[in-house]
DNA sequence: TATTGTTATACTCTATAACTATA
DNA sequence: TATAGTTATAGAGTATAACAATA
């Protein structure tokens, strides 16, 4: 456990990371923004997917993910093939040029990454890497379903602001 | 150095970051949407300031930072005072209301990420900090200006997909 | 009835460009 | 002429809700 100053300061390191995500955006070909990039990237890692396990590993809607599918096989980067077994789902496949297209962008944000850390260690990338990957499941093992009933951390806690919720939803 | 499979995978954490900063804007009420929350958060740590320091320190545009600045003079929770020196420029000071938002939306970040991150421990909770505050860091630099000529990092490389960049700018 | 996707709509964040007012 | 800030406009990313087709 932590204490305070130090979550307000991850806190605000969070909310500052744009600026690098925005800096390694500015790379990509007009024809891909980086949401479209994020899913012909994770098609290359995990292989062929429906767009729910897409959603799923983006941590993001499937409303969302359809969109920049939809983007991506307009450019025939993928293929939406019907799944046999269950004709509701589609199955998602890098086509040849799609993977080329992730190719080229791998090399283009490596290269990026090279040359802004270039006086990182190896080691000390990997730290990051893994401390970001924990933080990743440390959040994302909490997302979809309410969580283990009776728990809720500290306390009550009447928000003085606000009901509390701000997402498009109570808008 | 780092190999270039490292790169890639810091460059897929770097995008999967979104949904924990998500995660976080979802506790804000919706009269303080992240950007202003950020920036209170600035002023609350680095005290008072101009528009441009901010907008420096939040690694965006001014005409950015201009908005957010109007939404909470809007509400009340800054001031925005001339500055008798440069009546161009603008001062900005947090009010007494202005602070007690912060100190509410510092209280509830930190209880959420205390929850998530029920399981590290002090010492990692600090190592993450102190990498991303690198890694900004290492990018911060070279954000602004042109970077030092005859560097150009590994080689000319033409893209064979479209002229490079890609911002809001060519498109 | 529940699930997989899709589409319509709305909102936030961001950047560029044009403009005002000072320096 | 250059700088600080504002405003108008446009694009990207996301979420919710309503809907279609299939389980």
């Amino acid at each position: 456990m932590a204490e305070q100053a130090q979550y307000e300061e991850l806190a605000r390191q969070l909310s500052a990371v744009g600026a690098v995500k925005r800096d390694l955006a500015r790379i990509l070909p007009a024809s891909c923004p980086a949401g479209s990039a994020a899913v012909l990237a994770l098609l290359d890692r995990h292989g062929d997917m429906r767009i729910g396990q897409l959603a799923e590993l983006l941590a993001v809607d499937m409303s969302v993910t359809s969109r920049h599918v939809t983007h991506l096989a307009e450019r025939g980067w993928i293929e939406r093939s019907c799944d046999p077994a269950d004709k509701r789902s589609r199955i998602l496949r890098l086509t040849p040029a799609g993977r080329a297209v992730v190719d080229e962008l791998s090399r283009r944000s490596s290269e990026l990454l090279a040359e802004r850390l270039s006086d990182w260690t190896d080691d000390e990338v990997g730290q990051l890497i893994g401390l970001m990957t924990r933080l990743r499941a440390s959040f994302g093992d909490h997302r979809p379903g309410p969580r283990p009933v009776g728990v809720r951390a500290t306390g009550p806690a009447p928000p003085p602001l606000e009901p509390t919720t701000r997402t498009p939803a109570n808008t």
